[in-house]
DNA sequence: CTTCATTTAGTAATAATTACGATTTATCTT
DNA sequence: AAGATAAATCGTAATTATTACTAAATGAAG
């Protein structure tokens, strides 16, 4: 997924092109990792000063929906990141602080024997700490 | 854990013995699922009239402090259950409706290969859908 | 039964998210 | 290129879940 393969998929489906679109993908493009809606409308007002909530949440819903973006639910907040690649199932290994992920290339459902008689409709296996970089961040500021 | 192990708990830890602590430990132990703060508040104005969110929360994350309860976020909600067995690690297959959970024995992170440089702090893998009573019923809601 | 720290009710504050009417804008049609 | 139209946006208000505060009430220990 890139944002020219995005915006084509919005196009697709009957939505418009603007500018503001085209800006919150790039960034999703250029972080690839998971951000919370508040990081995404600070960086947007840094361009578009009086840019609205209602702007972001809506384009966040409506990119998620057509799967440009996944969404996860992480300390209460709900947090978007550009979907890796549509060919292949995959977990995440993320980052607390920063939102970064690796790939779990591995999915437990494999070797997870069904319940009987429940209907599975999701699930969800993530590992969570800190990546590198931040972890070596949290123990200088402890000193 | 069953309501008598739990009140001990919080009796040797210094916390007063409350009949609305009594209780909602009851709850939890006569429904072993999870349940959102509200599904909590609701049961527990039956009998407490006038019985505040405070309370409710209060004591939900003392509770899971003590790991007496177990905690999981779902649909941007905290839910809560009673803590199964503290000998024994498990993860959950839930219910989306009505809350109730089946055990996974198994555990993916046997399986998942350390992602070098990263602080693993905690993880979470649950699968989602419908147990046999609520599938049915929402089947016959759709005719 | 008195003291004292904890707990609670009532309510207000916070935080994330969703909703809405008026206005603006992108796209389509001509 | 200009006008029509449906979608997008702004500004703001409403909703929802959760946390925080203060005065009053209550359980526990001596």
């Amino acid at each position: 997924m890139n944002v020219q393969e995005a915006m084509d998929k919005l196009k697709q489906n009957g939505y418009k092109y603007t500018d503001k679109r085209k800006d919150m993908l790039q960034l999703f493009s250029d972080e690839s990792r998971y951000l919370a809606a508040k990081d995404v409308l600070e960086h947007m007002q840094d361009t578009y000063e009086g840019m609205s909530f209602d702007t972001i949440y809506r384009n966040l819903s409506l990119f998620t929906e057509l799967h440009i973006l996944e969404a996860t639910e992480l300390e209460g907040e709900k947090r978007f990141r550009f979907s890796c690649s549509t060919d292949h199932h995959h977990h995440h290994v993320i980052c607390l602080d920063c939102g970064k992920t690796k790939h779990i290339h591995h999915c437990p459902m494999n070797d997870t024997p069904g319940a009987p008689g429940f209907q599975v409709t999701g699930h969800k296996f993530e590992i969570y700490g800190y990546c590198e970089q931040c972890s070596m961040k949290k123990d200088s500021a402890v000193r």
